[in-house]
Parts: C-alpha cells; sequence; structure tokens
RNA sequence: GGGGGCGUGGCGAAAUGGUAGACGCAGUUGCCUCAAAAGCAACCGAGUGUGAGCUCAUCUCGGUUCGAGUCCGAGCGCCCCCA
C-alpha cells in the first residue's frame, strides 16, 4: 500500500486496509513468505493548499500527517513491515524519480513539447488526460480549460502496443479494469489520406477508420488551431476576422464543452477540398467540435455515417450522401438518422457492391497506389504530461543553457533537492521565483543557466514504488535487480476501481520499462492479481470529508474496540461490494467479542494444557458439532483465501455458529472438562487470529502460551472432523420437496426411494400416478417423477 | 447510442444447477432481576390452518432442465465504463 496521508482516517480507508491484512495473515499462517508494507504517497496539491491557507510549510503539513496517520494505521491492528517504510517525499525516495526520467530522457522516453494542454484554474497546473474526468479536473471538479504550453511527456505511446496485448496475460484482474485499459488505449485500424486544398497549394491530412464511407464526404471539418486554417486565411483575407474571433472564442472552452456540451457550429472557410477519388469538390469548416491535437485535427464529414456529422450538416444545411445501406440496392428515403452500421456500398464509383469490410481494404489499397494515403493504426491515449507547475512534487532535473540547451542534470548531482524555504501563493510556478534554485550552471559549459521550474506528476512516484518495497533503502540505486527479481511480481494488488486508467495504466508502463532496460527480470507485468474493493457507504454516499459523513477510526476504536470494527468491516458484505455503515451493526461484532471472551477466558488456561495437534475424543453428539463448527470455520477461511475470493464475510459466519455452539456447551453442566470443549477454546484464538488479531493473541497468552498466536499456523480442516453421522436427505417428487429425512451419509437409492415411499406426503403425492423416473444425488436428494 | 455489472425478508446479506433466506442488525416473547440493562433461550418472508401441514414467494414475461435465485432470450429498473 502506498496511501496519501491526508491525515486523519474514516473507517473507509479501514476497510481497505482491514482486507489486506486478513489476506496478509492468512496466508502468513499458511506458510507463506509475505511481504505487506507501508509507505507514503506524501507529495501532492493538499500540502500546498494547506501551505497557502494555513501558513504551514508542505514537509511540515505532510510529515505530521504521516505521524498521524500511521498512528491509526498501527491502531487498526495491521501487520504491516515498517521496517521497509518510506515517504516518496524524502529525497532519498524521488531522486530516483528523477533517476528514471533521465534514463527516458537517454531514450527519447521523455521529451518537452508546446501543446495544448488541460489546465485547472483552481490548482494552478495542468494535468494528464487520464487526470480529467469528464472535462472536469479530477481533484478539484472545476471546469479544465485548454492552453497551449511547453511541458514534458512520457512517451507512454511507444509502448501501447505492449500495454494493450499485455492485458491479455492479466487472467487475475476484473474483466471490467481490463475492459477500461482497452479502451483508454482505444486502439483503431484505418486509413490516414490526404485531400487536396483548392487553388492552393496545401493539403488536409484526414483519419478514418470508416475509408468505405469517402464518396459520402460533403465536407472536411477542421480544428481551429488546424495549420492549414492559416494558409486559408492567406489566401482569403475578407475570411480573417470572422474566423479569427470564432477561433478565439473556442480558445476558451474546455474539450468537455467543446465536444459533448456545446451545439456543434462551425464557419465555412471559404475554400473547397477535392475527394480524391470521387473528384468532388466538398467545402472546408472550421468547427468546434475537432479537436487539434487528436488524429490529424480534421475529419472528412460524413453525415450520412457518422452521429456527428449528420447533426452538423442538419444544422448548417450540408448535403447528406448515402454510400453504404443495409442491401445493395440505392435506397430512397431520405435518412432520418445517420446509418452507422457497415453494409454494402452504394454510389461509390468501381466500389459500389462491396461489403464495408471488403471496402475498407480495397479503397485503402487503392488510396495507397495514388500516393495519397496508407493505413494508419491510431491510438485514443496520448502520452503521459508529467509537468506540474507546483512546488511539492519531484524537482525535473533538467538545465536550460544559453548556449548548450536542455542538458540534464548529471547523475552524481542527483537529487536534484526541493528548497525548503519557497513562497507559495497558489499563483504560478513556486519554484520560479526561487532565484536560488532556478540559477545554477550548465553542467556541460559551466555558464549561468536556469533549472526547470515544474515538478513531476506525483504518479510517478507511484508508478515503481512496489519494487522498491524490496529494497527500501538502497542508497545506491533504485533498488537492486537480482534481490527484487525473485519477488516480482506482487501476487495480489489490493485497490479499488478508480485507479482503472491512472496509477495501473502508469505502472504497468513504468515496470515494463524498467525489465526492457534490465533494472530486473521477470515477466512484463507488474501486478499478477488485482482485486477491486467496493466504496463504503454512510446514509447511501461514499464517506468522505467533503461530504461530512466520515465516521473516524479513532473514535470507532474508543467506543467499540478495533477488533469489531476489523470484523465488521469484514462481516457486512462481500469485500467487491459497496458497504453501508451501521452504527448497529458494529454492536453486533461487540456482542461477539464479548461472547468468545465469555466462552474461553475461563477455560483458557485449562485448555492451554491440551494438545490440538489431533482431535480430541468425541463423547456425544455435541461435541461431534462443536469440533466440526472448527474445522468447518477452518475450511472457510482456507477456501476463501485459495479461490481468492477472500468473501470472509461467510467466514465470519462460520466463526458465529462456532461461537454459538461454545455458548451453548459452556453452558450444558454435562460438557464440563469436555475435551471437545476444550479443544474449541484452545482453537479458537487460531481462528480468530486473521480476523481479530487482539482477542485471538490475548486468549492465545491467558493460554499460557509464550509466542504470538500470529506465529501459528493456519491448520487444514480434518476431513475426520468434517464428517457427518447422518444426512438430510431431501426427497422431492417432481422437483417439488415432499419430505426430508434424516438418515446415513452412504444411503443408496433403493433405500432411500423404499425410506421415501413411507413419508406420507410423498405417498399422497404419488397416488394414482405412474413412476417414471428417479434422479439420486448422493447424500443429497431423491426426486421421484411420476405423472 | 454501444459495452459491462447488478436486482433475494423491515435492513446488510447467504446459497458457484439440488432444502431459498445461513450469519448478523432491527423486532417480538420468555427466563433471570425489586426493577432495568446486560446475559441466556425461543420466534422472526407472505397467506391459510387448532395442528402435522398446504399454497405462494428471489424485478417481470418466456425458455432449457427431473429440478432454476443460479443457465438462455426478451423487457423494466438501478449502477459503472465508453461515445
Amino acid at each position: 500500500m502506498l496511501p496519501y496521508p491526508s491525515g486523519d482516517l474514516h473507517v473507509g480507508h479501514a476497510k481497505n486496509y482491514t482486507l489486506g491484512d486478513a489476506v496478509a495473515r492468512m496466508m502468513r499462517m499458511r506458510g507463506y513468505n509475505v511481504v505487506h508494507p507501508m509507505g507514503w504517497d506524501a507529495f501532492g496539491l493538499p500540502a500546498e493548499n494547506a501551505a497557502i491557507q494555513r501558513g504551514i510549510a508542505p514537509e511540515t503539513w505532510t510529515r505530521s500527517n504521516i505521524a498521524n496517520m500511521e498512528r491509526q494505521i498501527r491502531l487498526m491492528g495491521t501487520g504491516y513491515d515498517w521496517s521497509r517504510e518510506f515517504a516518496t517525499c524524502d529525497p532519498e525516495y524521488y531522486r530516483w524519480n528523477q533517476w528514471f526520467f533521465l534514463r527516458m530522457y537517454e531514450r527519447g522516453l521523455a521529451y518537452k513539447r508546446e501543446a495544448p494542454v488541460n489546465w485547472c484554474p483552481v490548482d494552478q497546473t495542468v494535468l494528464a488526460n487520464e487526470q480529467v474526468e469528464d472535462g472536469v479536473c479530477w481533484r478539484c471538479g472545476s471546469v479544465v480549460e485548454r492552453r497551449k504550453l511547453s511541458q514534458w511527456f512520457l512517451k507512454i505511446t511507444d509502448y501501447a502496443d505492449r500495454l494493450l496485448a499485455g492485458i491479455e496475460q492479466l487472467d487475475g484482474w476484473p474483466a471490467r479494469i481490463k475492459t477500461m485499459q482497452r479502451n483508454w488505449i482505444g486502439k483503431s485500424a484505418g486509413v490516414t489520406f490526404s485531400f487536396d486544398v483548392e487553388h492552393l497549394d496545401a493539403k488536409v491530412d484526414v483519419y478514418t477508420t470508416r475509408v468505405d464511407t469517402i464518396y459520402g464526404v460533403t465536407f472536411i471539418a477542421l480544428a481551429a488551431e488546424h495549420p492549414a486554417v492559416e494558409r486559408i486565411l492567406t489566401a482569403l483575407p475578407e475570411r480573417r476576422a470572422r474566423i479569427e474571433g470564432f477561433a478565439a472564442e473556442l480558445r476558451t472552452k474546455s474539450e468537455l464543452e467543446r465536444t459533448q456540451l456545446m451545439e456543434k457550429t462551425g464557419i465555412f472557410s471559404g475554400a473547397y477540398a477535392v475527394n480524391p477519388l470521387s473528384r468532388e469538390k466538398v467545402p472546408i469548416w472550421v468547427t468546434n467540435y475537432v479537436l487539434a491535437d487528436y488524429g490529424t485535427g480534421a475529419v472528412m464529414g460524413v453525415p450520412a455515417h457518422d452521429d456527428r456529422d449528420f447533426d452538423f450538416a442538419r444544422k448548417h444545411g450540408l448535403p447528406i450522401a448515402q454510400v453504404i445501406a443495409a442491401h445493395a440496392d440505392v435506397p430512397d428515403a431520405p435518412l432520418t438518422a445517420a446509418f452507422v452500421d457497415d453494409g454494402r456500398l452504394v454510389a461509390s464509383g468501381e466500389f459500389s457492391g462491396m461489403t464495408s469490410e471488403h471496402a475498407r481494404t480495397a479503397i485503402g489499397e487503392k488510396l495507397a497506389r495514388m500516393g495519397r494515403g496508407a493505413p494508419t493504426i491510431n491510438f485514443r491515449f496520448r502520452d503521459w504530461l508529467i509537468s506540474r507547475q507546483r512546488y511539492w512534487g519531484t524537482p525535473i532535473p533538467m538545465i536550460y543553457c544559453p548556449t548548450d540547451g536542455e542538458v540534464m542534470v548529471p547523475d552524481a548531482a542527483l537529487p536534484v533537492v526541493l528548497p525548503p524555504e519557497v513562497e507559495i501563493t497558489g499563483q504560478g510556478s513556486p519554484l520560479a521565483r526561487d532565484p536560488n534554485f532556478m540559477n545554477t550552471t550548465c553542467p556541460k559549459c559551466g555558464g549561468p543557466a536556469q533549472r526547470d521550474p515544474d515538478t513531476m506528476d506525483t504518479f510517478v512516484d507511484s508508478s515503481w514504488y512496489y519494487v522498491r518495497y524490496l529494497d527500501s533503502h538502497n542508497a545506491r540505486a533504485p533498488f537492486d535487480g537480482a534481490k527484487v527479481s525473485p519477488w516480482m511480481p506482487v501476487d495480489q494488488y489490493i485497490g479499488g476501481a478508480e485507479h482503472a486508467v491512472m496509477h495501473l495504466l502508469y505502472a504497468r508502463f513504468f515496470y515494463k520499462f524498467m525489465i526492457d532496460q534490465g533494472y530486473l527480470s521477470g515477466p512484463d507485468e507488474p501486478f499478477t492479481r488485482l482485486f477491486n474493493q467496493g466504496t463504503l457507504l454512510r446514509n447511501g454516499e461514499k464517506m468522505s470529508k467533503s461530504r461530512g459523513n466520515v465516521v473516524g477510526i479513532d473514535e470507532t476504536v474508543d467506543t467499540h474496540g478495533v477488533d469489531a470494527m476489523r470484523l465488521f468491516l469484514l462481516k457486512a458484505a462481500p469485500p467487491e461490494d459497496s458497504l453501508e455503515w451501521t452504527d448497529e451493526g458494529i454492536v453486533g461484532r461487540v456482542r461477539f467479542i464479548a461472547r468468545v471472551w465469555r466462552a474461553c477466558e475461563p477455560l483458557a488456561a485449562a485448555a492451554g494444557r491440551i494438545s490440538t495437534a489431533a482431535l480430541p475424543e468425541i463423547r456425544g453428539e455435541i461435541a461431534r458439532e462443536l469440533v466440526r463448527a472448527v474445522h468447518t470455520a477452518l475450511k472457510s477461511g482456507t477456501d476463501e483465501t485459495v479461490s481468492k475470493r477472500f468473501h470472509y464475510n461467510t467466514t465470519t459466519a462460520r466463526l458465529d455458529e462456532l461461537v454459538n455452539l461454545l455458548t451453548a456447551a459452556t453452558r450444558d453442566p454435562a460438557m464440563a472438562g469436555d475435551p471437545a470443549v476444550l479443544y474449541t477454546v484452545a482453537m479458537l484464538p487460531i481462528v480468530l487470529a486473521p480476523f481479530a488479531p487482539h482477542l485471538a493473541d490475548e486468549l492465545w497468552s491467558r493460554m499460557g502460551k509464550p509466542n504470538s498466536v500470529h506465529l501459528e499456523p493456519w491448520p487444514d480442516a480434518d476431513p475426520a472432523a468434517l464428517a457427518v453421522s447422518t444426512i438430510t436427505l431431501v426427497v422431492q417428487v417432481n422437483g417439488k420437496v415432499r419430505a426430508k429425512i434424516e438418515t446415513a451419509p452412504d444411503i443408496d437409492e433403493e433405500a432411500a426411494f423404499a425410506l421415501a415411499s413411507a413419508e406420507p406426503p410423498v405417498t399422497a403425492q404419488l397416488a394414482g400416478k405412474t413412476l417414471r423416473k428417479r434422479i439420486f444425488v448422493p447424500g443429497k436428494l431423491l426426486n421421484i417423477v411420476a405423472n
């Protein structure tokens, strides 16, 4: 885990930690070597906001939050290995962010370019595409603006094919996360080809996946920022004022407004393009719904076969030419909506009559022979923009020299340390205002030079931390490949679905890079299994500070105790579901703990003297049921862990049944001193250990055991203990239950039928009917079919 | 619009083609107590019957099957992702 140290934890956080802790404890008890580390994703905006609002230095604020959160996480009884702890704001950690950046720079995977970027006006910084959700900032929710700035990017698109192909190997990941990643990467196969602009020595490249609709092009839509716009305006100066006005208005709009909210509008540029196949002249429009940095920034408008183009053509009175039909004949009725399915080509010259699929190949080849186009693979996602105009992050280790230009900070000069005393106002880049930081010397020529004033996206920090945990204190390298490789990949990753296309994509990219560079060896996917936890709700809403519905860990532990909190979080719902917090529900777990205590504590000393290596002597039915309940609970815990289903809500139900039986037995004078009772008391701490670690260890110590119960193995259930002497055989007539017979588990069909035939309800149902068939499920059911 | 998931008592849920509602919360009753709390015990889907029981019941309608909460198809509703 690498949580953000927000300061004060609520029971929603506890839900996540509790499941991981139960799994880790269970695996450890089952004999595995488990690394279960904890550290801090410590850089990020809230620390700067605290500095602005309360005048506390980001480092001070962060360190005090870490201290408090560590206290709370320890309070929860989690078994983390604290010797591996680090915070990403430690220079010993972030120097390796800088080191990775430089290695990527050397290989052309980190580059600087001016581009229209997402700008959050509230957080005063740029955002990566993954961090813009429905056009708003993922962190503060304000509408994101477009700005053109010079920024650092990591070339994640170089890994697009491998990131996509790798998803197929991730059998242990939820299908929905894999689908989200596939959609985000958004690979499409199409054709890029060019239209000539009439009377101008200019071309407009378009990319399309539907080149089969090329004869239906009735206009070309350009982004306002497209370079051809300027060429056209130079040739047609009388249009300049209107088009520049339109473009200027657009620049202030966000991507969200332009692509989804605003009506699709545009303005005729005055120029025409020539369809390379049909030689038809089509008008070129400047529009608001084509984005400059997506594809080629130009779209061929095919109103008959694209929804957006259809809307646009309707509004501006452009022709709608149908060139694909469900059948091979030309339709006579005009379209009332775009026909977006594949079909047969009509009115498409030599290609008429072909299927869409066939035509896409044929037309693509023709355009290629004409030297006008080429098949193109396009990806929806773009390179990862990592520059942030903020203070509390990893400084970008680059220097700008008037003579030598862009120069890397030499490895020996790392880390570039964040200066402690910087004024943070929330306006502009804080580091840019600090001359002591900014002014440096060029590593090449020794002359005066400037540092990069930006810091890295904090998702860089979390892209490789899981490897650092395996060699946390290495001062010479991010980690020693020989030391970490045997442990990687991570067997079980637990987290929420909110990371589907941010952290989980970045981390996969980073890991592939690390494998490629030989920093460590093994398969190039970092997380074998991923488990998505459901969210914790309160009054039907996600628990969060901003909604004001938080239930704190400290107050919950004060009132009800840690183990009760853990047990409730595990019991109330399966872990992948959302869970509604109720103050009444936890009371049930407090009662459970009290019942365990009342039943076990008086017998602990005696129980501590018996051996649990073998099953106890069974002296009666109560004893048999008790021992069976112990092993049923063991089996449930094992099954849920081995299957990776982690439905410990059902395991806690088995614990309830066990304790209910034990309570009854301890109140029964006939059971006083019974070996099965003592055996149950002795085994209970073991089956409780992963879930209620404090209660388990306290009982264990009352049993006189010198070591912790958490060093004990979790035994496999003993089949002899699970065996039953009688079963309930269900008797059905025509599929309906008519009788239940207590009988021996190994009863055969004939004997079962004989018994069933003696049951009055069965006889009544069979009266006057002919037997057709018998279905016998040994040990379970007999179904008699008759009519 | 496309793709995916979900729909079970008053509530959280269980049941991976074989007794629907385990376990817990809330509730009802009894024991204990001067009394209350706690604890312990019993009940706790609906209808009907004195009762053993019978009938109905897992969003709706179909289908497959000896048997469907579970598998298949259509619809309704909610949630998520992509447009």
